[in-house]
RNA sequence: GGGCGUUUAGCUCAGGGGGAGAGCGCUUCCCUGACACGGAAGAGGCCACAAGUUCAAAUCUUGUAACGCCCACCA
């Protein structure tokens, strides 16, 4: 035991494992079998894969709760459900850790070779692919462990080049020479979705180019670039065609400096005539829109970067020179020649690679893409129609959006960690095409044939998931578990990966399997730090959700996360409310605690709600599990949280096991005790069935230790969701309103006693006034009004009169007299009253103000009117009582 | 330049046309036979601002401001 005052530092995992590992060992995490109204419901959700470089993040923390819980649910609901897991190969991550870690043997991958480095990426994952799956099951999270997938295992890998092949062969990939978004220190190109950009404030340099033949005089113009150094490569001047002013030299042709090539000056609509001075130089080869213009006039592209933007040669002192002193060696020469016009300070973003953060140099190399075209026209229609539906719905129309924008997607990447293109080329004959299966030699002419060089873009096999882990081989065949098991249920996953994944699995699944991939997709907000910004190690910021586990425990850290969960987009990490969940976990186990302390004699029975008591908390109960599927339904889990906080807390504890406590003395009713035994047990079963999918550790940790009835399930993660519809007959108003009173009277007196400093050992003398019909209910109550607010008398009545020297205490729809007599301070009371007055009486008049309305009386809903009516009364009324007291204070 | 989100108690956030809510923090009392990770009682808010709709606005509409996110080919 700790000593008194010292932490008590609870060894969560050592609570937790166990019961993990009984889960497993008995088979919870494959598919569930179904069970009643849902039993042919299937319900799978794919998890995002993490990256096997990954370790578990915020991010994840909250992901995986999100999934668990939905999972965990639907499993008790009686569906088949499995949650499908898996992780993703990381092609550039994976390469660029693997690059570090040999490099640090002083080892580089091109020292190696291709095939040598891909086996030291495999060792990589061995030793490390798997800390995150150990890590979420840390967390709870029932996935399928003895299913596991890897997005390069032998038959992910099958699919992959299956969609490769049908979609080369449907002319829904090509290859061409296109300028893309070269990372000159991964040698790679990256999507454009890839690309991160940064705010730079940079210069603008105005350089003169000098004309072949002056115009009116003028015998240069000038251009203003923010990347001189691509100059070299120039091959022509843009101006727009609505600036009049540049009419004239449209034609006409410039010497470019420092390689004195002839280029022509020409229109075009791109062209801002707003923007620097007009004219722009065009280097179709370095820059997206200038490659654009190069195919609009037919200009030579001149590539004078090599792929880690070093100068090619060809280029006197400035070949072999990195982009950056190349524009100090071509600003410099400029000034040289007295053709530096001048330079401005000008803000920009810069494309960098979101690996390696380097700025990105626009390349043309020659690519292979996907045309999404076609691709894109089922998956929009997939979300507008309905099939698909997100949550919170907002991101239904940002992803839309994405589809519409979207271009051609570069799917080839110059690495050698992923899925190799599987094209394949005959030198001898110029046989190319896309296998499934390797072949052994041209099948034209029998001469050796090579592979693509390249692999594809990461995204291409993460866009399969959803069935490349479900068995999917081809578009002919169908896998009993797709038959089965397709679509999915729900995607869950963060808004930064909407296009890259969202979509793209989308347009996959509709080509491959005719069908949606998942049913509902919910966007979780992102996790912020405590000071709103996202999470970073610069920022110093972040936090770890394994220490969260070690503090709070994996049911604390899980509830805390959901309680966060809102609409909105973001979430700034609150650890306060970690601390809300753990106490409430606490809670709960003591909860638990005295029920099996007190189950002395306990005989198993059906429920038997004898009292209001019993009543009012079977009505909660049933009307909590109608809110809570209703709440399910549209994933609202913060609010989940609430309500079985509210409920559990402040219900069943606060008031349910008080009121219990004096029926299960040991000089109680032994009927009524047993009663009461059979009716905790209930309520705590079912409450902790509806805790259960977010908590799952304390909640199975009492399934096992309480003589709950076990034979419907040995474990509580199998056990059925509370019914909705059966419980729904414990409904019962009455029993809630008298319970109401009962909790208000005693509110009343504590709240006097509290006010007083009267001890609660004081008895007191109460009189309580109240509706004829809340008379009759309160009066069936008084026990227990008497027991938990130590009355020596107390008597209750519709027309009951104030007693002398008492305190008039309000509640709704009812007055309380305590009586005070030579108990108390009566400057104090006075002072009291005079305050309760002022507020009464800004309310009356309010109240009046409003009854005196002509358009409220003739507008407003009856019932309303009839209520300001009744409210406006008793509110005079207790006015007046309060004068006469204050009168009788003196 | 477009689109979106946020603005409610000291802090973090729910709520969403008819009497302002929670958790944490704070104050007072209580180690009472489940729980001090607890119990009881309290203090604390012109619900960002302005106009409009309405009998009635924290809530709906429009606009403004601040903060934040996403998208876009500013050379």
């Amino acid at each position: 035991m700790a000593e008194e005052g010292k932490k008590v530092d609870y060894d969560f995992a050592a609570h937790e494992t166990p019961l993990f590992n009984a889960w497993k060992d008995a088979g919870y995490f494959q598919r569930s079998k179904g069970r009643g109204d849902y039993a042919d419901q299937p319900y799978t959700i794919v998890i995002p894969p993490p990256n096997i470089t990954g370790v578990l993040h915020m991010g994840h923390a909250l992901n995986d709760t999100i999934q668990d819980t939905c999972t965990r649910h639907a499993r008790m609901q009686g569906r088949p459900t499995r949650w499908v897991l898996g992780t993703d190969h990381a092609g550039i991550a994976t390469q660029t850790k693997v690059d570090k870690a040999l490099a640090d043997k002083g080892v580089s991958r091109l020292q190696i070779g291709r095939e040598k480095f891909i086996e030291a990426c495999w060792d990589w994952r061995e030793e490390y692919g798997n800390t995150i799956v150990s890590q979420i099951k840390g967390m709870g999270c029932s996935c399928d462990y003895d299913d596991e997938h890897f997005t390069l295992d032998d038959d992910y890998a099958h699919a992959v080049r299956q969609v490769f092949s049908d979609w080369y062969h449907d002319k829904l990939i090509y290859r061409g020479k296109r300028i893309v978004n070269w990372c000159p220190h991964c040698t790679t190109a990256i999507a454009d979705d890839e690309a991160e950009y940064v705010d730079e404030t940079g210069h603008l340099w105005h350089l003169r180019y000098p004309l072949v033949e002056p115009i009116d005089g003028q015998d240069y113009i000038v251009v203003a670039t923010t990347r001189p150094e691509t100059m070299l490569g120039d091959t022509g001047v843009a101006v727009s065609p609505k600036d009049p002013s540049k009419k004239k030299f449209v034609g006409a042709k410039v010497k470019l400096p420092l390689v004195d090539r002839e280029i022509p000056i020409f229109e075009d609509f791109v062209v801002d005539a707003e923007f620097g001075t007009g004219f722009v130089k065009v280097t179709p080869a370095h820059d997206p829109n200038d490659w654009g213009m190069g195919q609009r006039h037919d200009l030579p592209r001149i590539n004078i970067f090599d792929e880690t933007a070093h100068v090619v040669e060809g280029y006197g002192k400035f070949s072999g020179m990195d982009r950056d002193e190349a524009r100090d060696a071509v600003v410099a020469a400029f000034e040289e020649l007295g053709l530096l016009d001048h330079i401005e300070e000008h803000d920009h973003s810069v494309m960098t690679c979101y690996r390696c953060h380097t700025k990105l140099e626009p390349w043309e190399s020659e690519q292979w893409f996907v045309a999404v075209e076609e691709l894109k026209k089922p998956a929009a229609a997939a979300v507008e129609t309905g099939e698909i539906q997100f949550h919170p719905e907002r991101w239904k129309q940002v992803y839309l959006d994405w589809l519409a924008n979207l271009k051609d997607w570069c799917i080839s990447r110059q690495l050698w960690w992923g899925h190799r293109i599987p094209m394949y080329y005959c030198d001898e004959c110029g046989w190319e095409d896309a296998c499934v299966d390797e072949p052994d030699a041209c099948p034209q002419c029998g001469a050796a044939i090579r592979q693509d060089d390249d692999v594809l873009d990461t995204w291409f096999s993460s866009q399969l998931w959803p069935f490349a882990t479900q068995g999917w081989t081809s578009r002919d065949e169908v896998s009993d578990e797709i038959a089965a098991n397709y679509p999915t249920q729900v995607l869950s996953t963060a808004r930064d990966i909407m296009g890259l994944w969202v979509a793209r699995m989308v347009m996959a699944s509709e080509y491959c399997t005719g069908q949606i991939p998942y049913e509902h997709v919910i966007i979780h907000p992102t996790v912020m730090g405590a000071d709103g910004k996202p999470m970073s190690k610069s920022r110093g910021n972040g936090v770890d959700p394994l220490r969260l586990m070690r503090d709070y425990g994996a049911d604390g850290m899980r509830f805390g996360l959901l309680m966060q969960v809102t609409g909105s987009q973001d979430l700034k990490f609150n650890e306060d409310k970690l601390v809300s969940s753990r106490n409430f976990a606490n809670k709960i186990r003591n909860a638990a605690r005295f029920v099996g302390m007190n189950l002395d004699g306990y005989e198993p029975g059906a429920p038997e709600p004898s009292t209001p008591a019993d009543r009012w908390i079977f009505s909660r109960l049933a009307k909590l599990v109608a809110s809570l599927d209703e709440l399910y339904e549209q994933f609202e889990f913060g609010e989940i949280t609430r309500e079985l906080y509210s409920f559990f807390w402040n219900e069943f504890c606060d008031w349910y096991i008080e009121f219990s406590k004096g029926r299960l003395a040991a000089d109680a009713d032994p009927v009524d005790r047993a009663r009461c035994q059979r009716n905790l047990m209930f309520v705590l079963d079912q409450a902790i069935r509806l805790l259960h999918p977010i908590m799952p550790f304390v909640t199975e940790e009492i399934y096992q230790d309480l003589p709950f009835d076990r034979s419907e399930d040995p474990y509580l993660i199998g056990a059925s969701w509370p019914d909705a519809k059966a419980l729904a007959q414990f409904v019962d108003d009455d029993s809630e309103r008298a319970i109401d009173l009962v909790c208000e009277a005693i509110s009343a007196i504590r709240s006097t006693r509290a006010r007083y400093r009267l001890s609660p050992k004081q008895e007191l003398d109460v009189v309580v006034k109240a509706e004829p019909d809340d008379v009759k209910l309160l009066e069936a109550q008084r026990a227990l009004v008497e027991n938990m607010a130590n009355t020596s008398s107390f008597s209750i009545g519709a027309h009951a009169a104030k007693p002398e020297s008492s305190t008039v205490v309000l509640g709704s729809g009812i007055e309380a007299y305590i009586v005070l007599a030579g108990l108390v301070d009566f400057d104090a009371e006075r002072a009291r009253l005079q305050k309760e007055r002022e507020k009464l009486a800004k309310d009356e008049a309010k109240l009046a103000k409003k009854l005196s309305n002509e358009g409220f009386l003739a507008k407003a809903a009856p019932e309303i009117i009839e209520k300001d009516r009744a409210k406006h009364a008793d509110l005079a009324e207790t006015i007046a009582k309060i004068d006469e007291q204050l009168a009788e204070l003196g």
